[in-house]
RNA sequence: GGCCCUAUCGUCUAACGGUUAGGACAUCGGCUUUUCAAGCCGGUAAUCCGGGUUCGAUUCCCGGUAGGGUCACCA
């Protein structure tokens, strides 16, 4: 009997002992990506066994993170399911019902030693170069399981074993694999080596991914699924994710960043789940670009590598870029408020109209690599909202040809022809185009240096800016006149 | 240390014995140009080493090297 004609049933376990990273979300991703491929069911389960390194609010935040990303559950916290509870400190009654049947096999036995013994033992071990395993210190005489000791499982078949994992091929490990490990605490709760396959065997799950930190237990649980006569899932290992700059696995400890964090720099939820579904694995294809559903259609687990990734940030944020703009107008703009919030609030003055027009200035500043919050901390859009004090002169004539003498007063009757004529332009037909039209020949006459640099310093007191003609419309004719009717005064006081 | 896993441009990767070893990010150069960019075009750049097997190995086998994982009343 095998899974393979099975209802695919997949399943994401976190521990709520913090936030979710990167390789605990492509670990649901990957589940969620191979349960949906296949019509199959994806099951959220909260293993909270450990109540000393639980942290609080942990559950509330892996939800929202996959929320985020839009990876739904078809049963779990929230939704329900038929194999209600999923959270594990919830389902203590039934673990413990699994821990008598192996009692009663002669599968399971009460640990008789103190923690400090079983220390002890293993020091001795370490000392003496060998291999610490506990079914070496087997009590002759096995007690009655009382619940306030731990229960041991106990191997009773010592064996080499091999199984197929769906991204590694072939795997075995011996038997110095195999030991009596605790399936139940002192304190009541089961340990993750027993429970997950309590409640994976309980909720039908059929396929299992997890990280490659697993393959060296996998025996472990391999014994248990014979104890308990059950089938074992299909098994997919997926390689750890490294940091970028070392070689070292991507965990909390080494810096791996909350999820969420993406989130509040400006990452786009579809960016995330294209970008760490290709972190280990490729459609075979040139594409890389691919949206949810897409993902859905072409996702195949046996073409994930085996080899640890780097997170690439470069890369991701590329991406972005591409998803940012595919985005409609309408959520660019909501997108761009939502960074901006500080700016508009204290320049009251042009408000929400100027945020509209201001919406594919940013986005085509963005698509070319800019951040966003770095723009607003350095005062790169200040200038839409209030005039400029343009007090580096020099700025004026960064590209001038304007003889050194005199070129002040060259320079303001430059810009005051300018000023003429945009007067004659109507009010209400001031876009970058008239206004273009406008300028540009009068530009060409003298030399587009000396007239578009000056004007785009005028309007935005910038040595980068978005073309001045974008500006003048964005500002509106009021404004621009206004702005550049300023800096001749600065000219002429020069 | 025992056991296990991995190894293609700087990075992510494609090529399931026969390719000028392909693509993407980054990088470099050109075009464009009113700044910075973007865009378009082009370039540099890789099969860890050593043995086999084979007419032929990136690909299969063995050894080495390097990296990673794991040996809890954590998951």
């Amino acid at each position: 009997m095998t899974h393979s004609n099975k209802k695919i049933i997949t399943r994401f376990a976190p521990s709520p002992t913090g936030f979710m990273h990167v390789g605990n979300v492509r670990t649901a991703l990957y589940s969620y990506l191979m349960a949906r491929k296949h019509g199959g069911t994806f099951i959220l389960r909260i293993e909270d066994t450990d109540k000393e390194r639980e942290v609080e609010g942990s559950i509330t935040h892996i939800i929202e993170s996959l929320q985020w990303l839009g990876i739904t559950w078809d049963e779990g916290p929230g939704v329900g399911g038929s194999h209600e509870p999923y959270i594990q400190s919830e389902r203590l009654d039934i673990y413990k019902k699994y821990a008598q049947k192996l009692i009663q096999k002669g599968c399971a036995y009460p640990d008789p030693y103190t923690e400090e013994e079983v220390e002890k033992m293993r020091q001795k071990a370490e000392e003496e170069k060998r291999p610490f395993l506990f079914r070496e210190h087997r009590p002759t005489q096995e007690d009655v399981w009382d619940g306030t000791r731990p229960l041991r499982f106990k191997v009773n078949t010592i064996k080499r074993y091999e199984w197929h994992d769906l991204v590694y091929g072939d795997l075995s490990a011996g038997e110095e694999a195999l030991d009596d490990f605790v399936l139940i605490k002192s304190d009541g709760y089961p340990t993750y080596n027993f429970a997950h396959i309590v409640d994976d065997i309980e909720m039908g799950v059929t396929h299992v991914m997890r990280g490659q930190e697993f393959i060296a237990s996998t025996p472990k649980f391999l014994s248990v699924y014979d104890a308990l006569e059950a089938l074992p899932p299909l098994f997919a290992t997926l390689p750890h994710i490294m940091a970028s700059d070392g070689k070292k696995k991507l965990g909390k400890r080494d810096g791996a960043k909350d999820i969420l964090e993406y989130r509040n720099e400006g990452y786009l939820p579809e960016t995330m789940f294209n970008f760490l579904a290709f972190l280990g694995w490729n459609p075979g294809d040139d594409r890389e670009i691919l949206s949810k559903d897409e993902l859905i259609r072409d996702f195949d687990i046996t073409r994930v590598g085996k080899s640890g990734a780097q997170f690439n940030d470069e890369k991701l944020n590329w991406m972005n870029r591409e998803y940012l703009k595919k985005i409609p107008y309408e959520e660019q703009e909501e997108y761009i408020a939502s960074f901006l919030q500080d700016t508009t609030k204290n320049m009251p003055t042009y408000g929400p109209t100027i945020l509209h027009a201001l919406v594919p200035i940013i986005m085509e500043r963005i698509y070319t690599g800019q951040d966003i919050r770095m723009m607003e901390q350095s005062g790169d859009l200040e200038y839409f909202f209030k005039a400029p004090t343009t007090t580096k002169d020099s700025l004026f004539f960064k590209s001038s040809k304007i003889p050194t003498e005199g070129k002040y007063a060259t320079l303001a009757s430059y810009l005051e022809e300018v000023i003429v004529l945009l007067g004659k332009l109507s009010q209400d037909n001031f876009t970058k185009d008239t206004v273009k039209e406008a300028v540009w020949p009068y530009a060409e006459q003298i030399g587009r240096g000396d007239i578009l640099w000056p004007v785009r310093y005028a309007l935005s007191g910038k040595e980068k800016s978005p073309d001045p003609f974008i500006l003048a419309e964005v500002l509106g004719q009021k404004e621009t006149i206004s702005r550049i009717e300023l800096a001749v005064q600065i000219l002429r006081n020069s």
